[in-house]
DNA sequence: CTGTTAGCGCTTTCAA
DNA sequence: TTGAAAGCGCTAACAG
């Protein structure tokens, strides 16, 4: 079971046995055979640690789930996780996963994997202002890609996050076409990047269609979503739909809605953001943008490898997203649903 | 950074400085005194990939979540994975994660961190009858356990898993207590030993009751639901209650309930298990079987790091879930409610 | 109490 | 085309 147990056997000696098995050109046809033959018959597979040891490197990508209090969306961290290994299956890298909740537990995590050169690059979500693992990972210089979100500060950073303004103006659009002129955000009151970002959009793509923005921050989860709902169903001239940030303020904005006794898609619309399963099997079916997590967690793991191969390819920064229509969106209340449909057009 | 930069900084050797650092009480107190702060000084971290090939030991445990194609819950693999790391945070330990779907490549990733001496040890999932990956560890004699089920044959196994028995029995007396009669349970189609534990439960509880098990085949996810369902209701006599195996299937099973015209929890009760949010929040709410994924998960965690010490401690197999009872369930139709919940005392 | 030696399994010089 | 030697950073065995 190591390079030992082969050159004994064949009689060579242990460099000669590696670099056949490396394919080195400059090892004879024969012994080249011979050693590969040898291996397959003892099942030789190579002792990572050893080799990782010897390179100085780890072939290991970390990634940290961040909050443990199962404070977002769930099926979006499996994502990244399936998207990342995607990637990296196939090739010698492993995938190394942590989770801590925000705080100093946090950066600790970082710092772990870090200094034990446990990993050799990490992926870190939900980017917020003032990101103390940002601030780490600069001040120590390490390989990182920002993912979701483009953290604040004048340090050149790679980001792999979703274009708002073509989201924003996809969801706002399809307000607009069907006669809304009276719409809202759901935002978190955390600084979260991409919450901040997506309101950015809003208020945006809000504009090109000559509505005002409004906004209801609330926390990212189904409460957030719930108690945001509720206050703009308590204003006076309360809007005719909204955009939630997460899917979980959506789903939440949604009970809300159903228990004032309004229809949703009619009496209020709404979309969310993500297009996790829940958006899709809820009463009724939620629209939502759907974000590509799992293609942009696959680049963000090829950004990192590059990195530490010293390698320099073009970064897609911006992906877009599709809007999946379902049934918590329809007509404005008072508008005619063809009028809706021929503003469509 | 390493050992020898404090060894010559302080004029020690190598040996030395290690064990001030491991604090082995035959160092000098002055020595280690000094050693220890040097270290803080330089920020001294060991190199774990250097320990771990000294040791022996990858000192990390796997996790291989199966199946990319999200067929199943979303929160319950996120459980295992924070249960696993709220374990191991704090100790040497790594989690590593891979996925793969069902088939031969499945095996491969096993062999992959097993032969390439990546793991200590391993969870299993989703067990299935005759369970090649299993199979593959019980003849590499590689440290697993077995979680949510238990192989079949002959091989001594360790298992975490819920206790059938006791979470049908709170199901089923939760659904008698209403005064159901008839009673459905909605299965997995795949050989996956839980569903089969459940069912067996499912059939011993209603037996025990005085009822007859009635049961409907469906794949593990929402369509399976709701084509089990759709059957359930099209039977002449059909069932006041059913019980699905996961919460997938539950939600499936909910919207052909709605869709069909008939009232949740007046005319067709429903139970799901697993408890993830999505059945928290769907409309309407559905009553649940709580499964303690997360601390089954330390719980395998804790056994696997024992197994690689070699210490036996004793091994808590069985867990027991709680009910969470919701609007999805009610007194079965004809009785009285009154009736049925005196029945319930 | 401290140091020397050896070795985990691999790869990379340098030499033959 | 092959081999010997050195070393990645750490720990354990054995002396002193």
């Amino acid at each position: 079971m190591s390079l030992r147990l082969i050159a004994q056997t064949l009689g060579l000696s242990i460099t000669t046995v590696s670099r056949a098995l490396a394919g080195y050109s400059d090892v004879a046809q024969l012994t080249r055979d011979r050693v590969r033959a040898e291996a397959d018959r003892i099942g030789y597979v190579p002792n990572e640690v050893a080799r990782r040891l010897q390179s100085g490197r780890s072939d290991v990508i970390g990634f940290v789930i961040p909050d443990q209090a199962r404070g977002f969306d769930d099926r979006y961290f499996l994502n990244i996780i399936e998207g990342a290994w995607s990637r990296l299956s196939g090739t010698e890298f492993d995938l190394l996963v942590m989770s801590a909740p925000e705080g100093p537990g946090e950066v600790a995590a970082y710092r772990r994997i870090v200094e034990g050169r446990r990993v050799d690059g990490v992926i870190v979500p939900r980017i917020r202002a003032d990101d103390p693992r940002i601030a780490y990972l600069n001040s120590v210089g390490f390989p990182y890609v920002a993912f979701g979100g483009r953290p604040d500060g004048d340090d050149p950073v790679v980001s792999v996050e979703i274009d708002c303004g073509q989201a924003l103006g996809l969801a706002v659009e399809h307000l607009a076409a069907f006669g809304h002129r009276r719409i809202a955000c759901l935002t978190a009151e955390k600084p979260y990047r991409f919450s901040q970002a997506r309101a950015d959009a809003f208020a945006a793509a809000a504009q090109r269609f000559g509505m005002e923005p409004l906004f209801m921050p609330g926390s990212l989860d189904e409460d957030g979503g719930r108690l945001a709902m509720a206050r703009l169903i308590a204003q006076d001239d309360r809007p005719t739909a909204a955009v939630a940030v997460t899917d979980r303020m959506g789903v939440g904005a949604l009970q809300t809605i159903l228990e004032s006794g309004l229809v949703p898609g009619r009496d209020m619309s709404l979309i969310t953001f993500g297009d996790n399963p829940v958006v899709q099997f809820s009463n009724p079916p939620i629209t939502a943008i759907r974000i590509p997590t799992q293609q942009m967690a696959e680049h963000a793991v090829e950004i990192l490898i590059d990195l530490r191969d010293g390698i320099r390819r073009p970064v897609k920064e911006l992906w877009d997203t599709e809007l999946a229509v379902r049934a918590s969106t329809g007509p404005a209340p008072g508008t005619d649903a063809t009028t809706a449909l021929a503003g469509a057009a």
